[in-house]
RNA sequence: UGGGUUGAAUAGAUAGUCGCGUCUUGAUCGGAAUUUACCAGUGAGAUGAGGAAAGUCUGGACUCCGUAGGGCAGGAUGCUCGGUAAACCCAAGGAGCGGUGACACUAUGGAAAGUGUAACAGAAAGUAGACUACAACAAUAAGGCGAUUUGUGGAACUAUGUAAACCUCAUCUGGAACAAGGUAAAUAGCGGACAAUGUAGAUGUGCCUGUCUCAUCCCCAGGUAACCGCUUGAGAUGGACGGUAACAUCCAUUCCAGAUGAAUGAUCAUCAUAUACAGAAUCCGGCUUAUUCUUAACUCAAGUC
RNA sequence: GCCCCCGUCGUCUAGCCUGGCCAAGGACACCGCCCUUUCACGGCGGCGACACGAGUUCAAAUCUCGUCGGGGGUA
């Protein structure tokens, strides 16, 4: 994960927060908001309410690792950013990526799915 | 065999694939451009968390501020002697106290310098009545060391606890805490307060004496996170030698994370089945707490010979 | 990262500095009874806490140390 690919600013988590579609399940909170740049962009917090920073460094690692094999198949022109919530921090690897991509597809932002996903938003 | 005490050591390993941080290096396109340098991506190689990285409880180093010098206050420590850069640290010994024992614990000077205080109980509670022998009288319990009456003789200032109560004695002690601080770039100032040689203000830094300044200070507004500090150090490993030990000296070898929205993960195989507590953020010495596996010595109990 | 502060009934607090009278007080809440046709108000009674573990002391909510938890500040 590049440089510019990396939500790093406070003023981009807020914007997101305020202006950003949100999707929910049992492990993860995400937010996403249309950018200009052509690029994907990811962000991820983890408070300190999940655990202590072993358990938060993991679940950032999970994340950005599960985020590494869905990229490819995820539209560009998103900012995304991904907030861990406490059961995170049990989960393995595949588990985590399963959950993010359930949440992808009920935002519908993978490849091909934006027909539907758009109709899906508007309602 | 079971329990206990003290110490030592370990923190999964090996191999493959993908991915990440840092460093070195190669080539090439893009930005930029007279060229180099610079920025971004890319190939290869090297390297990449701990014994506690934690708690922030302590001792220092680095840095800045203050500082002629001194006094007072405040704070810290508290048997002796050593080790160390230093220490609320470590080692050895003494004393006290706990334990059957191995062993462990101790902010371990001073109560005859002074002050305060001693609940409840008890008729009465501490600076005098309390020492001793004999005799007399009706006398016990509670209570924290201590208990009272009378006569005679003797003795002659003896006198509880509490100083992690005030205190006293000895030793030590400036403040801040890498968000310290430095370099470069950018930028915009406006308003207010206050004075005449003893006032005012500053010295963000306990107070005073003192010192310094003679223009500064305060409020509001604006602006900025780029680089350095940043890892070679009271370093690590091995050996020799001195010392009961903590530790010291000498020699050889070696370079072992350096991020800044913040790097270690995923998957698979084998070893045998498998990993607890837990993640560097300026750096070291210690303490405390959390926790996995292994092992040694000693001790207690029971049984067998 | 660094530096501080605070933990007392269900909630908000007093007591801590200066140890004993604390078997820890008060308010609201909760429970029961009385009052009322009933509810409210009022009256009476009850329930209920010193974060945890050590140490000093005859005696600790209070003094000291260590843990745990919570909160704040810091260009």
């Amino acid at each position: 994960m590049q440089d510019p690919e990396k939500l790093k600013k406070s003023w981009e988590f807020r914007r997101a927060y305020q202006k950003g579609n949100k999707y929910w399940n049992r492990y993860f909170v995400i937010y996403v908001l249309r950018n200009h740049f052509n690029r994907l962009r990811l962000g991820i917090t983890v408070s300190k309410k999940v655990g202590k920073s072993v358990q938060r460094n993991r679940v950032k690692r999970l994340i950005r690792e599960s985020f590494r094999e869905l990229r490819t198949q995820v539209e560009v022109g998103y900012d995304i950013v991904v907030v861990g919530r406490t059961p995170a921090c049990r989960l393995a690897c595949q588990e985590t990526q399963n959950a993010l991509a359930q949440l992808f597809q009920k935002a519908a932002i993978f490849n091909g799915s934006r027909q539907r996903g758009g109709n899906w938003n508007e309602n």
